[in-house]
DNA sequence: TACGCCATTATGTCTAGACATAATATGAGG
DNA sequence: CCTCATATTATGTCTAGACATAATGGCGTA
């Protein structure tokens, strides 16, 4: 085993246990180099990842510290749609219902945009419903792809380098025309996910999904040591 | 600024911008030694933190590649109901309407438990329903808290020292008594929020939250070079 | 041709030592 | 007793070199 794993699992367990309590002083990278036998920055090292994960504190002379906890960030699995349905061994269809060139309005994505409209079907029922906007000036080649063929996020997962993304869930209740096509009654509970991406501070795609609320949850860990 | 900061910057923005493409190969460490002149340490350093990012993919003997682009984990920010309540200015209170000695049952919360129901409220209106178990078996103190004072979570937060959390989100439509306690429309959409807590690889607390689906939503996250 | 072994190579990790940095503790002077 | 400068200390980062490890590609053999 790693020293420098050894050494962080071997913190992280004596925190997580309750054993060093939040505001308890870590011993020095000095003690840690000498009682576990390795060099300081083998320590420091492992302190620094424990840091990362938001385990301990570290103060330049005061010394390291164990962190108050905080069940406050979780990490949050989004999945793609076509993957999830895959894994739960249903078939995955994407329907597309509507493709058009239109501006989606500043706040959603601005300037000349693709505006996509489809159902994610999992055997053969509806799972999903889905309005998305591709900013034109940011990928052309949207406009030549097929969106028949493929759910224009799996497309784009494949053609967008690299992103920054916010999804912003609520739970609402689904218009009229909207509960028809999930095929569930016009009360019952949709989540919505809305994910706005960005590349280089510049908007790429925004997307609302509807999911029927008796098919879809999102789950979200929490794990200091990861 | 920091030889390795600057060489993970300069890398996560050749990547974020497109100017590296997804499956594109990375300069050997040895090479990025050489142009930033410094150290390989200093370099290998600067990968490990883009692959913990996600960023980059690191293959022995292989090298290491631009990583295709996986919007799949965002950071949740999960509020403490009194803190956020009063970031918006709001009045905040916590109203306890039952506690009680109860078992849980095993897949919520095993062995014996304090069962603990109220409602937190914004402005003098009910924002969300709480129920929640906590374990006496390894909170003890629990049974002598004042939870018409204090809000479990809050009171939980300063009492456990560390833990791991698990948060299930769905879409649900309240029962009568629910949304006539939060004040909404039998057909209202409520969030809800489910957060298992253990510490140790135990079950600590186990709290169901409902939210007003129109007074509350969930915000995420993703940032691929934080 | 096909299989399996082996050298090569790039990452993964560590060491020992060095200097930088920032915050605390100490002591001198008012 | 208070204030400010200084010494101390623990973290932050880097270097140069070393060995470990794993995957790849080529080579030799069946």
């Amino acid at each position: 085993m790693n020293p420098a794993r050894r050494i962080r699992d071997e913190i992280a367990a004596a925190i997580q246990s309750g054993e060093w309590r939040p505001g308890d002083r870590v011993p020095t990278e000095q003690e840690l180099a000498v009682r576990y036998g390795c060099a300081r920055a083998t320590v420091s090292k492992a302190l620094g990842e424990l840091a990362a994960s938001g385990l301990v504190e570290r103060r330049r002379k005061a010394g390291t510290f164990v962190a108050p906890p905080a069940v406050h960030s979780a990490v949050m699995t989004v999945p793609d749609l076509a993957e999830l349905i895959a894994a739960r061994g249903e078939t995955y269809r994407w329907d597309l219902t509507r493709i058009a060139s239109e501006d989606a309005g500043e706040d959603l994505c601005p300037g000349p945009a693709l505006r996509i409209e489809g159902v994610h079907m999992a055997a053969g029922e509806a799972f999903a419903l889905e309005r998305r906007f591709i900013a034109l000036g940011e990928v052309p080649e949207a406009a030549d792809a097929d969106f028949a063929g493929e759910a224009p996020g799996t497309w784009l997962l494949g053609h967008i380098p690299w992103t920054q993304a916010r999804h912003v869930i609520r739970a609402v209740t689904p218009k009229r025309k909207e509960a028809a096509l999930l095929g569930i009654g016009p009360a019952a509970a949709c989540l919505e996910l809305d994910r706005t991406t960005w590349r280089a501070g510049r908007v790429v795609t925004h997307v609302r999904q509807l999911f029927r609320g008796d098919r879809f949850d999102l789950v979200a860990d929490f794990n200091a040591a990861p």
